[in-house]
DNA sequence: GTCAAATAGTTCAACGTTGAAAGATCGAGA
DNA sequence: TCTCGATCTTTCAACGTTGAACTATTTGAC
């Protein structure tokens, strides 16, 4: 079987025989894979009425939430892996849609406290079931033992570059 | 050694142990390990006065326009998986940057042939060796026998999901 | 108790991409 | 030759993110 890179790392065999570009059978798959990926996502969160930073906010309150006092935006922002301007921005638009309440901390009044309201959890209930539904699917042609190799491979790399920056 | 989805998946299983979300140790590694690597890639390109999307265009050029008649902006687009927008503001920007050339192909005048000026020549030619390098250091925490478990795997997802649609 | 530094969140212009519409050209069939 | 559909590229408004500046609040040192 070939991809898209194969024909690539040719090319450049090709053209320039002396450079080595073997990592680019890594990097180049990541890259490609996760915006093939990531768009066939999407599809699934806009079908709920999301965008993916939304489903990704709705989610995080609901897998972190656990005594409903809310998260903060800061929070929501490490998670996110996205800067503080970009989550303002969600946050706006999630309360627009009645998904979120937001409230200053009064114990802390620079801080904001954010939570799901019943609407935004029964949204995101629903949405979370597709999504794990479609992930599965997308994953479909992966074998048990491969899925595992390949998030072994994954985590340790991801690893090596959370600990150079958090 | 434990990464950010190890600890997301945990929290999964806390609030949802109904769920199976073992895809997300592949999806959420995915998704999270690109972002980081691309940020990566892009600290290289900057230092040479491109974007990512630039770089992508000229090495296109220096791989596949080997008779230097120039490449199509259709086929520059088919390979950077971007709408002909996109490539059209690319072009446009690297036009201003006096890296490439673009006419109308006077044999089909719907058509556009791009190629690389000497300028554009020659500043992908050290882009891409300063690109290479970072790849491997990027890459530097795999032992050779992973990177090429890591390749083949990823390939053969690749494989799946570009016979889906191209 | 004051005040400077640190922390938290918001604002806003700039940027690149998308998606759809429009413009230009070509090709094939009548 | 004409014409209609297909092909190729550009245009443009809308959108989400970035990065930096800014406001508000809290903390800690003196």
């Amino acid at each position: 079987m070939t991809d898209s890179v194969d024909r690539i790392i040719a090319q450049w065999a090709t053209v320039r025989p002396e450079l080595d570009v073997s990592a680019m059978g890594v990097l180049g798959r990541l890259s490609r894979l996760t915006r093939l990926l990531e768009r066939a996502q999407s599809d699934v969160f806009e079908a709920h009425g999301l965008q993916p930073g939304e489903f990704d906010i709705l989610a995080t309150l609901l897998r972190t939430d656990a005594g409903s006092r809310g998260l903060t935006a800061g929070a929501l922002t490490d998670s996110a892996m996205v800067t503080s301007g970009a989550i303002t921005n969600r946050l706006d638009r999630l309360v627009t849609k009645g998904l979120i309440s937001r409230e200053t901390d009064p114990e802390n009044r620079r801080t904001v406290r954010v939570a799901l309201t019943p609407q935004g959890a029964e949204v995101i209930e629903g949405a979370l079931a597709a999504h794990i539904e479609n992930e599965e699917r997308l994953l479909e042609s992966l074998g048990g033992d491969e899925r595992d190799q390949l998030a072994t491979l994954l985590s340790g790399l991801l690893s090596a570059h959370e600990s150079d920056a958090g």
